[in-house]
RNA sequence: CGGGACGUAGCUCAGCCCGGUUAGAGUACACGUCUGGGGGGCGUGUGGUCGCUAGUUCGAAUCUAGUCGUCCCGACCA
């Protein structure tokens, strides 16, 4: 078994090396798509229930559309339009047919759609085009809808999970009677956004909004949860959109309010994806593999027995395991005792460190004499001898400390790495000799934010909610400014 | 779409420059055996149209041309 490259030696190998050799993805016979393997495709069905949980805790029904939208639809947002239209995948035909000069299947020429369509790169136009049926009156608003879809955005460079020309995500739309609800529903679903995946997936995020630059196409305002990773990139985890009338307006979905006026429907849209599986990794995980926070882990206890040869120690072993299977599960543990006699201890500690299960529980003779186990945390790799006394109530108390000390651990790290600067040479050293998000003045125009990006390919992550004003000059015009923004290089 | 590299066993690769028996190694896999507290030792064995096509040659993994594909760097990336 081979080793993973070094996150030192080269971050972008080790990354890749570690979803291969974890088995969460591998690359598909179709360029720029991922085969989600189980172990990959259960860390997302256990982000997928919670997120659902959430939604539905916060109003929310599950629907879903079509995947492919008429090529027309995209046409009717302007912005929208440009946006996407450069990666649609198009579907132009609806039959093959036997090669008539040979072997093979050839596209039936006379299968021609009149009107080509699009695999949906995102629903807002196939959605909003439905809403126009659903919305006549402000007594059928809000409509709180979130559907879990794959969507298709032919990228030209792709990297498994981070950026695939197909992802798995969830889109929730939703339609408001005003703007002001519309707005709240935005910030609400950011919130969602934040606590999952600080709560759930350790994972420290800062909310803010995109600047004009970096907004969704077709949005008037777009709020991001901005992560940062272990190599001082930034990632955005989750979007969340106020679309104003924008889409109601290309649509033409208006609705007669108390007075009978009517008025078009304020909308909203926001989503996370099969990306944050990506930010998972790059955020907690090390050169032995996968660190899996104990909420998200398939797996969270592994017990390896340590067997020799006395066949009475091996079955007092079995028979000790056993039993505290049985009473992890009880406690709502997800715990595997691995007796394949055909792998040696050895092999599956680094196994399972691969794995990034959060506890292995090593079990032998020796131990059983002595009334202990040795336990290991996977986050800090130290080992200790437990009492088997109330074992499983220790490993259930042991799970919540992994939990928060991951979170912790990525939350110093991050506020380590943010830094403030106040001129245009401590920008760039910063961006190049420490990376992390800088704090830096900018004069809020997309003109500097162009030139700044060029220079240095970092980009402004976003304006900090709630952020604090303070007067200041802009790094790189120098214009007078009244707030700092995040500025990182992002994945 | 520009620049670079690479296609040989399931995987990682050597051999190619300088053509010549039956194409190698490590790892994985199967069986046996000794083992078992950090990716075991020994033994036996399975596994290959050398990406594809055409050419040069008595003879091609090796030389030539074309072609397909993959990866990396750039451009692109709500």
């Amino acid at each position: 078994m081979s080793t993973l490259t070094s996150k030192d030696t080269d971050y972008a190998q080790w990354y890749n090396d570690l979803i291969l050799k974890s088995g969460l993805a591998e690359n598909s016979a179709v360029r720029g798509c991922m085969v989600i393997k189980p172990y990959g495709f259960a860390l997302w069905e256990n982000m997928r229930d919670e997120l659902d949980k959430r939604f539905k805790e916060t109003g929310h029904q599950n629907a879903y559309f079509p995947i492919f939208i008429p090529k027309s639809f995209l046409s009717k947002e302007a912005a929208h339009v440009d946006g996407f239209a450069k990666e649609c995948a198009v579907v132009t035909h609806y039959r093959l047919k036997n090669d008539p000069n040979g072997k093979g299947v050839i596209v039936d020429p006379e299968a021609k759609l009149e009107e080509e369509l699009i695999v949906r790169p995102t629903s807002e136009t196939i959605i909003w085009s439905t809403y126009k049926n659903w919305i006549q009156s402000y007594r059928d608003l809000p409509i709180l809808i979130n559907q879990w879809a794959n969507v298709v955005r032919w990228e030209m460079r792709t990297r498994l999970f981070l950026r695939t020309a197909e992802f798995l995500w969830q889109e929730g739309h939703t339609a408001h009677a005003s703007k002001e609800e519309a707005i709240e529903e935005t910030e609400r679903m950011l919130d969602v956004y934040a606590s999952f995946a600080e709560e759930f997936m350790a994972l420290p995020v800062i909310k803010g909004v995109k600047s004009a630059n970096e907004r969704f196409a077709g949005a008037e305002e777009t709020y991001c949860i901005e992560a940062l990773m272990q190599d001082g990139k930034a990632l955005q985890a989750g979007t969340s959109h106020f679309l104003g009338q924008n889409f109601a307006k290309a649509f033409d979905v208006k609705f007669a309010d108390k007075d009978n006026k009517m008025e078009y429907v304020w909308a909203t849209s926001w989503g996370v994806s099969t990306r944050l599986i990506g930010g998972l990794v790059m955020a907690h995980s090390d050169d032995q593999g996968l660190v899996l926070p104990p909420k998200i882990a398939p797996l969270h206890v592994v017990i390896v027995p340590i067997y020799n040869k006395d066949t009475v120690a091996r079955e007092k072993i079995d028979s000790y395991a056993n039993d505290l299977v049985k009473q992890l599960r009880s406690l709502g543990i997800r715990v595997k005792f691995d007796d394949d006699d055909s792998a040696r201890p050895g092999w599956k500690f680094a196994e399972y460190e691969l794995k990034g299960v959060p506890v292995r529980v090593a079990l032998g003779a020796r131990d059983l004499e002595n009334n202990v186990a040795e336990v290991a945390r996977r986050d800090t790799k130290v080992k200790s001898s437990l009492s088997l006394n109330n074992l499983a109530t220790t490993l259930k108390d042991l799970l919540d400390t992994i939990q928060n000390d991951m979170y912790q651990k990525a939350l110093h790290y991050r506020e380590a790495h943010i830094t403030k600067v106040d001129s245009w040479e401590a920008f760039e050293n910063t961006l190049k000799n420490k990376g992390g998000f800088i704090a830096a003045h900018w004069d809020g125009t997309p003109e500097t934010e162009e030139m700044i990006k060029s220079l240095t390919k970092a980009t402004i992550r976003c304006i900090p909610l709630g952020n604090e004003q303070e007067e200041g000059v802009c790094v790189f015009s120098g214009a007078p400014s009244k707030q700092r923004v995040l500025f990182a290089i992002a994945y």
